[in-house]
DNA sequence: GCAAAAGTGTTTTGCGTACACCCATGC
DNA sequence: GCATGGGTGTACGCAAAACACTTTTGC
């Protein structure tokens, strides 16, 4: 791939043909929000050697696959979601990650509404586990967790992507406690409502929180819930205090 | 990869041995500072299909190779560089991007000293080209040209980076006019200046610029050239105005 | 002396931050 | 009535932004 003089495809195909025998696979790191906690959805290694521990969810992408289709195809499988918040992290293909052969793995995380999937959760041994409390993991699953957490938290501190992990209604308090998980900070309550509302993302659906054992605080929606998936970019405002 | 049943490794590798049939390439979007403009070092594509094209430096990762590994030995190879800023920025494996075959390819982005390599620039076919002026590529490298060069416009807003671009020894002047031309804006000179000597990371050498046909300026050298490569992350300072 | 860029300070403004009290509801 | 969180406004400090004139050098 570095000689002077042209080559025609088939000199570069059969010149190189020993290279095509790796594998790709992506893995969807997949939040959620729930009791208050950041949680990601994690499934039983299918692999003896790893028989005890955690992993992503993933699986390889097809000869004839996008990976971005493949992740999104792996989230569908899983969750049985679409129209589902993904972003690619990093790509991680160190010689040794899989014991199985040379499987270079490109990591994407994922937001969700924890409450909306439930769907095949049951099944497979598919379960949420809270961020903080995970500290093994199979293959170099939990170094691909620490990353998509530092994306996930940079990223939420300049566009309103955390919509996508809450319901559609949801109390200003919620998303307090939400931005409050994933930063793993503790912000001010009177700064935290008043630029929320002055960004003017929210609506007011004039309802109120319900069983809930004080006073119960008015729920807002979104404006833009899906529009800003794509268009966040341009969205660039600090959460802070 | 999904079923319910434990795995061993025979059995996984004998299930998906038609998957091990792609190839990974390393990309490298290396940029350079020059003549007041940002610059990025592309060389006339080996392929018959691209044959006026121009393409990125890349190449295959070896099977037993870890991606960054790939991507210094490229940077290496083609510029006698090694100890360079270099990042991973993105990965691209769209099913037909590659004429040869399924080769998913990682983007990195370096930066260099355009003065400090001259070695192996004049055989081969071998340009230092402006940004701007770059219109069609080879393969999909137009897009990793621009993801990069998105990528490399956010991190030097907030982090100590563009010293890579530049001589050890530089004026102000230089330094300010590499910003504009990464950010593609102006900005103003007092506050840019500043702002700069208040971070306390340039040191004074007492020196003047040398053959300028005006005033000339004081030459500073930035304090921690090498050691910032890799602490960066810690030093999150928007440069603005 | 003139062109070209170096060098230098002050003022204004907006935003982040800290902070305390009353209100509505469930029990 | 009390516990719990909901809801609200103000004052301060700092850093960004806007802005103009004098100085030094080469030609």
């Amino acid at each position: 791939m570095g000689t002077a003089t042209k080559k025609t495809i088939q000199q570069l195909v059969s010149e190189n043909s020993n290279y095509f025998q790796m594998a790709i696979s992506v893995d969807c790191v997949i939040f959620g929000f729930d009791n208050n906690e950041l949680k990601v959805l994690l499934i039983k290694s299918d692999l003896e050697e790893f028989h005890n521990e955690w992993s992503l969810l993933g699986d390889l992408v097809h000869l004839s696959e996008n990976p971005d289709a493949a992740s999104y195809r792996v989230l569908k499988e899983k969750t049985g979601l679409d129209d589902v918040f993904l972003e690619q992290v990093h790509t991680f293909g160190e010689v040794d990650r899989h014991p199985a052969g040379r499987v270079i793995t490109i990591a994407y995380y994922s937001l969700i509404d924890i409450k909306h999937h439930k769907l095949k959760l049951s099944h497979n041994e598919l379960h949420w586990h809270p961020v903080n409390e995970i500290h093994t993991m199979a293959f170099d699953h939990r170094k691909i967790l620490s990353t998509c957490l530092e994306q996930l938290q940079s990223k939420v501190s300049e566009h309103p992507i955390v919509f996508n992990l809450l319901p559609e209604k949801f109390s200003l308090r919620e998303l307090q406690t939400l931005y409050e998980a994933i930063l793993g900070t503790k912000l001010d309550r009177r700064n935290f409502r008043k630029k929320f509302l002055m960004m003017n993302w929210l609506t007011d659906v004039n309802e109120l929180e319900q069983n809930v054992t004080h006073r119960p605080g008015r729920l807002y929606r979104f404006k833009m819930r899906k529009h800003l998936q794509t268009t966040e970019r341009k969205n660039a405002v600090a959460i802070t205090y």
